[in-house]
RNA sequence: GGCCCCAUCGUCUAGAGGCCCAGGACACGGCCCUCUCAAGGCUGAAACACGGGUUCGAAUCCCGUUGGGGCCA
C-alpha cells in the first residue's frame, strides 16, 4: 500500500510569513502534525521567507503565535537556527553548483522580451509555453540556472490523496534554478530543503500539485530519491472560489479574538475534507489514533463558519467552570470587564452561560450584567412589563426577598412561586419584569440563578433601582 | 489558451458493484419540554451534475460533456 509509512516520518509544514495563518494553511498544518503524532515521527516548522519584501518578523510571531493556540507543536523550527530559508541560501547555492557540475543544470542568458515572444508564440499556436532549450549546449557561464528537463517520458506523482497523476515532459520547461542575480527560486528551495531536512511526507496544498513533476526531476538529478507527496484539496469560500478575506475572517487570529474555542477549531479542521464514518466530534487524542491521510478528500471544501460555531458551542458546554473562568479571563479583560476575584463564583456564572453562546464572546455579551449594572433597560420590553400593577408588585417581592432566609435557586424559586400563586398569574408574569429589572433584558439564564448568584445585596440594589426608574416613568 | 485536479442534500460528509427508492452532522421548518432565551427530545423538507457505455445489477468502474478549482502567470 502507498499509504504506508517507512520507519521514520518526518513531515513538514511551511509557511510563508507574508501574512497572517489562513485557515487553509493552518488545516495543512494540522494534517502534517497527526500525520507525524500519529506516526511517532518528526513535525518540522519550516519558514519560508525568500520573498524578503513582503515577509515580516511580525508574520513570523503571528503564525508561531496561532499555531501555539491550536496546540501544534513542533519537534524542530524557530527558535532554533537554520530553520528559515534565508539563512540557508548557502545551501541552495551548493546544490545548483553541484548539479551545474554534474551537466544537469546549464546557464541561460535568453534575454526576458525573447522569452515573451516564444510565450505569445506558444500561445497563438494553442500549446504550453516550454523554454526552446536554446542555450542548453552554449557553455555559458553566467546568468540564469535551468534544469535540464527530458524530451520525452512521463513522471507520474503517485499522490497518496490523489492517486498516480501523469505528467508528460512535453509539458514541461526547462524551469529556472537560480535567476541571473544569483537568487534561488521557490521550487528549487523547496526541494533543497526537503532533501536536506530529509522529509518523508511532503502534505501541502492542491496549489502545488503541478509543480511536483518538476520538483521530482530535481530531485532525481540532485541524485536523490523523492519523499511521498499528499495534495490537499484547497478551503472555498461560499461563492465556491478560493477562500479569501473579501469572504470574511480567514486568519486563525480572528477566531482566537471571535472567541471561538482552540479545540473547536482543530476539530473543524479536521474535519473539513477529512472524516472517520458518521462521527462528527473527536478528542485530540482520538484525531492523533484515527487520522490516516488516505482517508483525506481530493475535492475541495466550502469554509462553513455557521458550523464551526456549532462545534464552539459543542466544546463550551462540555467544558467545566473552573476551565471556563480561566479561558473567559482574558477576554473579559479585553471587554473592558474586570476580572472578579472569585475564579468559583466566575465558574459558575460560566455554567449558566454556556449553552447561550457559541464563543468566549458571545458568552460575555450574554452575561454582561452579571459583571455591571445594567445602564438601561430594553425599551420595548419596559413600556410591557414595567406598569402600576409590577410597582406594588416589585414593593412587596423586595420585602420578601429582604426577609428570605436562604439566597439560593430553590429558595427563590419557591418564594416565587408562591407570589405567583397568592397572586394568580403565571411564574413568567412575575418573572418577566424580575429579570427586566435584574439584567435589563427579556432574554438570561435562568432567574433564580442569576438572582443567587448576583447575591441578595446587589439584587435588591438592581430591584430598587428598577423601581425608581418605573416611579419615573409615570 | 495549454496542462492538472475535483464533482452525493444549501454546507461538511458516509458510501470502496447488490446492505442505498442513499445514512449522519450543520443550517432551515414543525411539535414537545419550559420562568425568558437557550439547551435537549421527537419529527419534516432536502442530494448521487448530465449523456453514453461495462455488468444480471452502478452513487460506486470506463469514456465524453458540463461546471468549479489550480498551475503556467
Amino acid at each position: 500500500m502507498a499509504s504506508s509509512a517507512p520507519a521514520s516520518v518526518r513531515v513538514r509544514f511551511a509557511p510563508s510569513p507574508t501574512g497572517h495563518l489562513h485557515v487553509g494553511g493552518a488545516r495543512t498544518a494540522l494534517f502534517n502534525w497527526l500525520f507525524a503524532r500519529h506516526h511517532r515521527g518528526t513535525f518540522i516548522l519550516r519558514i519560508e521567507d525568500t520573498d524578503r519584501s513582503r515577509s515580516t518578523e511580525e508574520h513570523i510571531g503571528a503564525i508561531l503565535d496561532a499555531l501555539r493556540w491550536l496546540g501544534l507543536d513542533w519537534d524542530e523550527g524557530p527558535p532554533a537556527p537554520g530553520y528559515r530559508q534565508t539563512e540557508r541560501l548557502d545551501l541552495y547555492r551548493d546544490h545548483a553548483e553541484r548539479l551545474r557540475a554534474a551537466g544537469r543544470a546549464y546557464y541561460c542568458d535568453c534575454p526576458p522580451e525573447l522569452l515573451e515572444a516564444q510565450r505569445k508564440a506558444a500561445e497563438a499556436r494553442k500549446e504550453t509555453f516550454r523554454y526552446s532549450g536554446r542555450c542548453r549546449d552554449r557553455g555559458l557561464t553566467a546568468g540564469a540556472l535551468r534544469l535540464r528537463i527530458p524530451d520525452e517520458g512521463l513522471t507520474v506523482v503517485h499522490d497518496l490523496i490523489n492517486g498516480p497523476v501523469a505528467f508528460d515532459h512535453r509539458q514541461l520547461d526547462d524551469w529556472i534554478l537560480l535567476r541571473s542575480d544569483g537568487t534561488p527560486t521557490y521550487n528549487f528551495c523547496v526541494v533543497v530543503d526537503d532533501v536536506t531536512m530529509r522529509i518523508s511526507h511532503v502534505i501541502r496544498g492542491n496549489d502545488h500539485l503541478s509543480n511536483t513533476p518538476k520538483q521530482i526531476l530535481c530531485y532525481e538529478a540532485l541524485g536523490y530519491a523523492p519523499p511521498e507527496f499528499a495534495h490537499v484539496s484547497m478551503i472555498l469560500g461560499p461563492d465556491r472560489h478560493r477562500l479569501s478575506k473579501r469572504h470574511g475572517a480567514t486568519a486563525v487570529e480572528a477566531f482566537r479574538d471571535q472567541g471561538v474555542l482552540p479545540e473547536a477549531m482543530v476539530n473543524y479542521l479536521a474535519r473539513l475534507g477529512w472524516s472517520h464514518g458518521d462521527q462528527e466530534i473527536f478528542t485530540r487524542e482520538e484525531l492523533v489514533a484515527l487520522f490516516d491521510i488516505k482517508d483525506v478528500s481530493p475535492s475541495a471544501a466550502v469554509f462553513d463558519h455557521t458550523k464551526l460555531l456549532w462545534l464552539s458551542q459543542e466544546y463550551l458546554k462540555r467544558m467545566d467552570g473552573p476551565t471556563l473562568a480561566e479561558r473567559l479571563e482574558p477576554y473579559l479583560a479585553r471587554a473592558g470587564l474586570a476580572v472578579p476575584g472569585d475564579r468559583a463564583w466566575l465558574g459558575r456564572v460560566a455554567d449558566t452561560l454556556k449553552e447561550r453562546a457559541h464563543t468566549l464572546t458571545e458568552m460575555i455579551e450574554a452575561g454582561r450584567f452579571y459583571f455591571e449594572r445594567p445602564t438601561r433597560y430594553d425599551p420595548a420590553a419596559a413600556q410591557k412589563l414595567f406598569t402600576g400593577e409590577s410597582a406594588a408588585r416589585l414593593d412587596r417581592l423586595i420585602r420578601r426577598l429582604e426577609a428570605l432566609p436562604e439566597f439560593t435557586a430553590p429558595a427563590l424559586e419557591a418564594l416565587f412561586r408562591e407570589q405567583a400563586a397568592a397572586l394568580g398569574v403565571k411564574l413568567v408574569d412575575l418573572a418577566q419584569p424580575i429579570r427586566l429589572a435584574v439584567t435589563g433584558r427579556t432574554a438570561s439564564p435562568p432567574l433564580f440563578e442569576v438572582l443567587a448568584l448576583l447575591g441578595r445585596e446587589e439584587t435588591l440594589a438592581r430591584l430598587r433601582a428598577a423601581r425608581a426608574a418605573l416611579e419615573a416613568r409615570r
